[in-house]
RNA sequence: GCCGGGAUAGCUCAACGGUAGAGCACCUGAUUUGUAAUCAGGCGGUUGUCGGUUCAAAUCCGAUUCCCGGCUCCA
């Protein structure tokens, strides 16, 4: 997602950031050539390119593309110089009411987002314009000198954007292209995009047989974790469970579902609702008889004959499994007598009966599938007496949860509806926060040098007065409270951090960790939260020092995210080449002939007693052809043994993509492997 | 959810109103091989699904599901 630009990156726009800025004002141009009605909007410089917002009754498509683009090429051959203009306010309203501003000339009608956005220049700021060719635009800059420094470019992609970012908006479609200072520089961006096809880790998560969805049966967005893929996770759960282990935290199991009064109870349901699943609804085993019992009973105070002639047809009702039945079993009932008294029922007994049965109205148990682990875990705090002698408690989990993503967020694995996270909630008094927060923040550290995750950010996300009460739960003093506490810890520990207004979880601010994958892609991988609200709703507490019942903090931690998103991140950080420790397929040993096959099968059996996942191969094909399955399957290290290596006790060792690196010892390579599995080697 | 685009064999693609085809993968046989493709044969598709137009539909039209690029939302 495009960042938010700092002040100083602003002041200090890069060549590269001019040139794409100045790009976007010749698309306008272009467009503006071809379809002269089109009302501008805006077209910001981003990432990796630009793009400009419009709105046009011609739809363009990736067909208008090379037409646009000739266009673009004459303007960037004419090379006109960027112009800045600096305006009146009166002038810059009139420019827009004339159509001239965002356009080539005046228009019939008037630029009316340019009009706009002249109207939320605050008073007293300057106006500008710039201006290349007849082309004139509301523009702050800053710009390269002329049309001609734009050497290369190219449209990518159109897609449709609401106006301001705001779903509520009309949709205006938008262009996006890149655009470089030379044919070199595109060329090597377009590279580098085969490239990102190349790690895409929905492409090579198919390859490899890590993941499939199975959007028929199962359901789009539920992954299935293929053999390969589990591998992966069960080495990541055990590197957690491992990690948690030594830092103090105690494992927990929850079920899948609770009843409604649990998010209810936990504030989830009025805020985060729409990202469930619609519940369960069951009804209590004996209600039914309950309900049938309390029809009898109320014939029988006033038509006792009737009640006791029906009592037998009544209880046939009890078929019914939810109100849905009711008509169709009441039919039934119906059908089995005659039609006086079927008159007499009807009379005595439907209405009365259906009025009970549905006016009464009965509210069905509802079960939720649940999106998040907190509330189980804010349960099992609440199983058993606490005491400050306890505290901090960390329970960890790693959780199923289930999330109703709308459909257009789906995303291979990084964006999925029912995702394993690497969940804890560490419950701790306000003076225990600091050391407990810091604690989570170096387990944090501790991963991403295993991972050899260098580049991230902390982004800080804090809450706004406005959505107190609506987004936020609304405790004004304890928000600036623990917003104040987690600044201080993060300030001390010297973490790299940003600050995010209006971002927070509705309980509390929360810390995301960014990360960005080699492809450019950027991602929330983990979060940690605090949460000063919701113990307090399910009333925990614990028996502090001085014999009172205090309500605890909570910290909302997961450092490895959930095992969809991560798997996903370290597939296209490691372009599949998962180091020793995680690749699905360890070792994979060729015999190049049958005379080897008894002595690999030895060396298999060892490395797998040891719980490496090491297999034989010995298919028809030629040695060469074996390997190169083998490379391609990503096989992190191939032993491959012909006679010689057999009569010296030796085996050959090749690693995937660094090739063949000779005969060794047999014991040494072993060793070698074991250790390099234990250290959790890059 | 919204806008736009797409869907042909497990994968990559061809056929673009007239009998659905190739390579790889898979299976069988031969070959027993020293570091990224041995040879031969075989299996495999009601062209995402439903409906329409037509003598005839993978191909044209409509709906729907899913996927892709964005937007919005998020771990």
């Amino acid at each position: 997602m495009a960042e938010r630009k700092t002040l100083d990156e602003r002041q200090q726009m890069s060549e590269a950031m001019r040139i794409r800025h100045s790009c976007a004002h010749v698309l306008a141009t272009a467009i503006l050539k071809l379809w002269p009605e089109a009302q501008l909007a805006y077209g910001p410089a981003v990432e990796d390119g630009y793009y400009y917002d419009l709105d046009l009754k011609h739809r363009i498509t990736p067909d208008d593309f090379p037409k646009i683009e000739a266009e673009m090429k004459k303007i960037t051959k004419e090379n006109l110089v960027f112009e800045k203009v600096t305006v009146t306010r009166e002038q810059a309203l009139r420019d827009a009411e004339t159509g001239r501003l965002g356009a080539l000339t005046e228009r019939p009608e008037p630029s009316r987002f340019k009009l706009e956005n002249v109207r939320s220049i605050p008073e007293g700021e300057a106006i500008t314009y710039f201006k290349s060719g007849d082309f004139l635009d509301l523009c702050a800059g800053p710009h390269v000198m002329r049309t001609g420094n734009v050497g290369a470019f190219k449209l990518t992609s159109v897609a449709s954007a609401y106006y301001k970012g705001d779903e509520k908006n009309p949709q205006l479609q938008r262009i996006y292209g890149v655009a470089f200072k030379n044919r070199t520089q595109l060329d090597e961006w377009l590279k580098m995009q085969e490239e990102a096809k190349r790690r895409d880790h929905r492409k090579l998560g198919a390859e490899m047989g890590l993941y499939a969805l199975d959007a028929e049966y199962v359901g789009p967005g539920l992954p299935l974790w293929l053999p390969n893929g589990t591998a992966i996770i069960e080495e990541l759960e055990t590197l957690a469970k491992q990690t948690e282990f030594q830092a103090g935290y105690v494992r927990v199991k929850t079920p899948h579902i609770a009843r409604e009064k649990m998010y209810v109870t936990s504030g989830h349901l009025p805020y985060y609702a729409e990202s469930m699943f619609p519940p369960m609804e069951l009804r209590a085993e004996g209600e039914l008889q309950a309900r049938i019992n309390k029809v009898k009973a109320s014939f029988a105070g006033k038509d006792e004959a009737v009640a006791k002639h029906f009592a037998p047809f009544l209880d046939l009702l009890k078929e019914c499994k939810s109100p849905e039945d009711f008509p169709t079993v009441l039919d039934k009932v119906i059908g089995g007598i005659s039609a006086e008294e079927r008159q007499l029922f009807d009379n005595a007994a439907r209405t009365r009966f259906i009025g009970e049965m549905f006016l009464a109205g009965s509210e069905p148990d509802r079960y939720y599938l649940k999106a998040m682990n907190c509330p189980h875990h804010h349960r099992i705090f609440a199983a058993e007496p606490r005491s400050y002698r306890n505290m901090p408690l960390r329970l960890a989990e790693y959780g199923c949860c289930y999330r109703y993503e709308q459909s257009g967020e789906l995303f291979g694995l990084m964006r999925v509806r029912a995702l394993n996270m690497n969940d804890s909630h560490i419950y701790c008094s306000p003076e225990q926060f600091a050391q407990e927060f810091n604690a989570v923040n170096e387990m944090y550290l501790k991963y991403f040098k295993i991972f050899g995750i260098e580049k991230y950010v902390m982004r800080f996300s804090t809450h706004s007065k406005e959505g107190l009460g609506k987004k936020y739960v609304d405790q004004a003093d304890l928000w600036v409270k623990t917003e104040e506490m987690v600044r201080r810890v993060l300030k001390e520990s010297g973490i790299n951090y940003e600050e995010v207004p209006n971002e927070a979880a509705f309980y509390g601010p929360k810390i995301d960790v960014q990360v960005y994958s080699v492809i450019g892609r950027e991602f929330t991988l983990a979060t940690n939260q605090v949460d000063f609200a919701v113990p307090g709703r399910f009333g925990l507490v614990y028996r502090d020092k001085d014999n009172s019942d205090k309500t605890p903090l909570c910290i909302h931690r997961a450092p490895l995210g959930t095992h969809e998103r991560f798997v996903g991140f370290l597939i296209e950080h490691y372009a599949g080449n998962f180091p020793l420790w995680l690749a699905p397929e360890q070792v994979r040993v060729l015999p190049i002939t049958q005379e080897q096959i008894a002595y690999c099968e030895e060396i298999v059996k060892e490395l797998r007693g040891q719980y490496v996942r090491a297999s034989l191969e010995f298919s028809n094909d030629k040695l060469q052809g074996r390997i190169k399955r083998a490379e391609e399957a990503k096989a992190h290290t191939m032993l491959i043994v012909g006679g010689r290596d057999q009569a010296a006790n030796a085996v050959s060792v090749r690693v995937h993509g660094k090739g063949d690196l000779g005969s060794k010892p047999r014991a040494e390579v072993i060793a070698d492997i074991l250790a390099a599995i234990r250290e959790r080697r890059a």
